[in-house]
This record gives C-alpha cells, sequence and structure tokens, in this order.
DNA sequence: TACGAATAAAATTCAGACGG
DNA sequence: CCGTCTGAATTTTATTCGTA
C-alpha cells in the first residue's frame, strides 16, 4: 500500500502492488501510471512528491485491493488523483490464447522482440543474481535425462580405437566411453590420446573423423 | 616412470527473475 | 511470450600429485 503525495496541491494518489518497487518505478517511469498523477509531476516536479508507505503486507493471502479501497474511501475523493473509488487488481490474470498466439506470431521474428540486442541493466542483474542456496538449483539433482543432453553436448571430439595393424575396432563418443568400454581410467585414455602412444601393447586411440 | 585419484577448467543444462 | 541474464549442478577434458 503506498501513497504519492504533492506537498504544494496536497494531493495524494493511493496504490498497491504486489511488487511494491516495479510499480513505485511504474509511477516514477510514467509508463502505466495514474495520467493525473503524471501530469502534476510535471507541473510541479518530482521534488514536491513525497513517497509513503501505509501499509506493508508480505504475506500473499492479504488482499492488498481490499485494503486499498478502505483507504481511498478515508479521504476526500477530490483530493486525490485516483480515478477510481474501487482498487482492483490483475493480480492472477492469465493470458488468453489468442493473445498468446498473437505475442508468439510477432517473436518468430527474433529481432522484434524488445529485449533483442540489449543489455540488462546493472539492477537487473542484481536482481537475477541468486548466490548460495538462493540460487533454484541449490542442493537439487539434475535428471538423468539432464545429464545425458549435456554429455552429448560435450562430447564433440569422437575417438577411435585401433588396433596394432591399424583396424578399426569401435569408436566412441568420448573419452569417458572409451575408458568404460576398456575399463581403463579416462586419464589413461586422454594421455594415450596426445602422446599416440600403443595402449596395453594392443591399441591405438586417434580423433574420428568420418 | 606410469598409473589412477583428485582437482581444475571449460562448457553445458536447468530453474527462475527481469522486462517490453 | 521469450530473449537476456545468473549460479548450481554436472559433464568432459586437462593438469597435478602421491605411490609403487
Amino acid at each position: 500500500m503506498i501513497n504519492i503525495s504533492n506537498l504544494i496541491k496536497r494531493k495524494e494518489y493511493i496504490g498497491s502492488s504486489k511488487d511494491l518497487y516495479q510499480r513505485l518505478l511504474d509511477h516514477l517511469k510514467g509508463r502505466d501510471s495514474n495520467i493525473r498523477l503524471q501530469r502534476s509531476i510535471a507541473k510541479y516536479g518530482i521534488e514536491s512528491f513525497i513517497f509513503v508507505i501505509y501499509y506493508w503486507y508480505k504475506d500473499p493471502a492479504v488482499i492488498l485491493t481490499d485494503i486499498e479501497t478502505e483507504v481511498i474511501k478515508s479521504f476526500p475523493f477530490e483530493d486525490l488523483y485516483n480515478f477510481k473509488k474501487e482498487a482492483n487488481s490483475s493480480l492472477g490474470y492469465k493470458h488468453t490464447i489468442k493473445a498468446i498466439r498473437k505475442m508468439k506470431l510477432r517473436l518468430k521474428d527474433k529481432t522484434k522482440h524488445p529485449m533483442y540486442g540489449k543489455k540488462h541493466s546493472i539492477f537487473a542483474l542484481g536482481k537475477i543474481s541468486k548466490p548460495g542456496v538462493k540460487n533454484p538449483m541449490f542442493n537439487k539433482k539434475h535428471t538423468i535425462e539432464t545429464k545425458k543432453k549435456m554429455s552429448l553436448a560435450k562430447s564433440k571430439t569422437p575417438l577411435a580405437l585401433y588396433n596394432k595393424n591399424n583396424n578399426l575396432i569401435k569408436t566412441f563418443t568420448n573419452q569417458v566411453e572409451l575408458a568404460q568400454y576398456l575399463n581403463i581410467s579416462k586419464s589413461t585414455i586422454g594421455r594415450y590420446l596426445k602422446s599416440g602412444n600403443i595402449l596395453l601393447d594392443k591399441f591405438i586411440i586417434r580423433k574420428f573423423k568420418e
């Protein structure tokens, strides 16, 4: 529950939001704000305004708009910038299938994406940063499928196993796979691949090109 | 000196926040 | 919605280290 007041005109704007900072930013940047408030800011300057928090709840079960309506009622309506006596919110609104389809279509050309080629602000980066226990992956395990994907993506040097007479025995996607096949340490595989020496007096390992 | 274990480095997926 | 981001988890590959 917030209030932005103009000290000179003695007028107030009452608002509420799930994300206080985000909503305040809307008003400060003049996007999706209240037009009366915006005009007044333009006229008197932002330094004529003060910002007050009336109520602060972390519990999502608290219906902020109900409280907001009560607060609005407690002021003479003509002393407010607000247009509506009843507060409402789009919290929990779901896009229609049509709207989603439209968005998808527009974004098919990825240069059309609002973020295309842009950099995030320092502030946004700070919000995104989640070190330690705050990280969504903290203390979680990757699934077998995920591990497989990672393995596949990382294995870009296929290897071929030859015998002493240069006959191809088998090909492998990476060193680990070959190590398992021979039941030998992967360190050894890497070493012999690099040196080109004969392994166990039997095998030669080379990079495989098809 | 040769091996495997341990560790480091680089690269990748994942889940989640941001924001037009 | 989806492109821009992050850090944890995990993998492959490269390097270091102790042991016989």
